[in-house]
DNA sequence: CGCCATATTGCAACATGTCGCAAGTGCATG
DNA sequence: CATGCACTTGCGACATGTTGCAATATGGCG
C-alpha cells in the first residue's frame, strides 16, 4: 500500500488538477487514470476497492483491476485518497475526505462509527509521548462491542 | 471472523481439554482438528494462517485451507486464539497468548511492535468513556511512523 | 453394535488484491 | 511530427481467504 508520508490532515481532494500533480511527479495521463478520476470525482465518503472497479467498468467496460488498484496506489501517493481496513482486513478508500478520520467498529451489530481528530487525541497523543509513534489516523480501524451490543446480555 | 465476546484478558491456551470443549458446545472431535491443535500447542506468538496451513501439511499432507480456516475460526470462538491484521489487512493470529495485546506498525521501516495493555489504556478508555465502546484490544493494529522513521528527512 | 441427526469435510468457484513481464503509450525533445 | 525512454497497461499466475453444496463422519442412543 501507498502512505501518506505526512499523515496530515486531509485536504479536500482537488481533483481539477491531478494531471498537472501527475506530471510534476514524473508520472502519466492515461484513459484509465482518467476514467477512476472522473468516478472518484463523484464519490463521497467510504468506498471498496471492488466498488470503484465496477464503477469504472461502466464508464469504461475494459476496466482491468489490477490497473486500477496500481491507480488507487498512485492516487493515495499523492495524498488524493486514503484507505483503512475493515474489520475483515478488506480496503476502503476514503474519498474527498473532509477531515482526516478513523473508525469504530462493532463486531456484534457491524456498525461503523468515524472517530475524528479531537475524540482520536487519546490514542494519538498516547502513541505519540510513550514511544514518539505518529499514529496514522486515517489507516485507524478499531474493532470491539458498541454500548448497545454491550448492554445486551448474549451479544 | 470469530469474536471472543468479553475480549476479556486471554488465558494462556490449555490444548489438552480442548476436546471436551468442543463436546460442550455440541462440536465434533476429527482428524482434522486433532491436527491443527497439535500444530498450535506447539506454536508460540504470532503466526499466519497460511503459515499454519503449511505447517499441518506437514503433519497431514492432505490438509486442505478451507477446513483450517473454519477451525481457525471455531478455536477463536472457543477462546483459545485471537486474531489482528497486519497493515496489509492479512491475518495474523495470536498463539498461546501470555496477555492480550495490540500492534503498532511502522509503514516506513515495517517494524512491529506490541501494546501491552496498559499501553493501551489510554485508547481503551477514552473509547469507553466517550461512547461506551469496548475496544478489543487484541484486534487492534495502529499503523504509522516510527521514532526512527520520523526523524529522517524523506522516509 | 447399528442408527440417525447434525456437524464437518472436500471441492470448486468466487472475492479481493498483488506481482512479473512483455507489449504499448505518453510526452519531452528536436 | 518523428524519436525514444520511461512509465503504464494487460494479462496470467499467485496469495489469502470465504462460501455453497453434496458427500462423510461423529457420537449419543436404543
Ligand atoms: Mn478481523
Ligand atoms: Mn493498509
Ligand atoms: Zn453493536
Ligand atoms: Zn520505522
Amino acid at each position: 500500500m501507498s502512505s501518506n508520508g505526512s499523515f496530515g490532515p486531509a485536504r479536500a481532494a482537488d481533483w481539477s488538477n491531478v494531471r498537472e500533480r501527475l506530471r510534476a511527479s514524473g508520472l502519466r495521463w492515461t484513459p484509465q487514470r482518467r476514467t477512476l478520476i472522473e468516478v472518484l470525482s463523484r464519490t463521497n465518503g467510504h468506498v471498496t476497492g471492488a466498488e470503484l472497479v465496477e464503477r469504472c467498468r461502466e464508464v469504461d467496460p475494459g476496466t482491468i483491476p489490477s490497473t486500477v488498484y496500481r491507480t488507487l496506489d498512485v492516487m493515495e501517493d499523492l495524498g488524493l485518497l486514503s484507505h483503512s481496513h475493515g474489520a475483515d482486513g478488506r480496503e476502503e478508500f476514503h474519498v474527498q475526505p473532509v477531515a482526516a478520520h478513523g473508525h469504530l467498529h462493532c463486531t456484534s451489530c457491524g456498525t461503523t462509527w468515524e472517530i475524528l481528530a479531537d475524540e482520536a487525541a487519546a490514542v494519538v497523543d498516547s502513541m505519540q509521548r510513550s514511544r514518539g509513534f505518529a499514529v496514522d489516523l486515517s489507516h485507524l480501524s478499531i474493532a470491539g462491542q458498541c454500548a448497545g451490543c454491550s448492554a445486551k446480555p448474549a451479544g
